[in-house]
DNA sequence: ATATTTGCAAAAGCTTTGCAGAGCA
DNA sequence: TGCTCTGCAAAGCTTTTGCAAATAT
């Protein structure tokens, strides 16, 4: 992995992400970011987002179907989507333990339905000598 | 909304989609449902692909960060990602009511990490008189 | 019969990449 | 100084769209 140097930029799209809870998508960073540093490029800010989601400094969450959307919040939470304005909500605290509590009392609103993706290594990648690799 | 008809073309990816567990990206439904219908266009699987999820036939998950895949089955499941192949497979039964008994089974794998999107009416959204629409 | 759906090709939109110069360590 | 990072422009990919012909009902 490349050496890793804390530019400006960097810097300004990290401190961007960290101070909202939007979940911009990388032209609204680039935006945002273009006050500060009003010559930035959009690749520098795609480049950037790739190394931070990288490096899991953020994550890249998925609210439209054409485009990453991005989230600098840095303690675990997860998300709400209403299905009307399609902002996305955070949600702290456990949502697996406390789901009837959340959907119950509507902290964020009528929940309608929800999807759970776990991650992990599969049974196949664990077996030793296992060489599986990153699919097209 | 339009009035429907049931083509061929709209058959075919329905049918290959209901009989799969490999959640296919547009492409690969195309090159599969070309092997009965040689001449269909790629355009024209993504417009069948946009009118079922539209109506909830399928349903549009997102594996890769670059395109959409698919997911045909019927019954209520969710998934699970392998960070080192990127495959997805499917777990079925209620993960929230179970999941101390999937991670601890390993059902289909390590389980690392797991992320929630709810979804639903957000309380803007639900003021009455509220004309919330979605953004771009 | 006729309005929807398709195929084709072109366009659109998001993201990535090559390269020369700028800038961090 | 040396090597990474940036800006710019062009390219790459996925997805969408216009239009005339085909087709479902």
């Amino acid at each position: 992995m490349k050496i890793e140097r804390l530019t400006n930029q960097k810097k300004a799209i990290l401190d961007y992400l960290r101070s909202t809870s939007v979940h911009p998508d990388a032209y609204e960073v680039y935006n945002v970011v273009k006050k500060k540093l009003p010559q930035i490029s959009l690749a520098t800010v795609y480049r950037n987002l790739d190394n931070m989601v990288e490096k899991s400094l953020i994550k890249e969450i998925r609210i439209k179907h054409d485009r990453s959307n991005y989230d600098g919040m840095d303690y675990r939470h997860n998300h709400f989507q209403c299905t009307k304005c399609d902002r996305v909500f955070n949600i702290d605290g456990d949502v697996l333990l406390n789901f009837e509590k959340i959907s119950e009392s509507e902290v964020v609103g009528l929940v309608e339905d929800y999807s759970v993706m776990l991650s992990g290594i599969c049974v196949n990648c664990k077996k030793p000598g296992s060489r599986n690799s990153k699919r097209n």
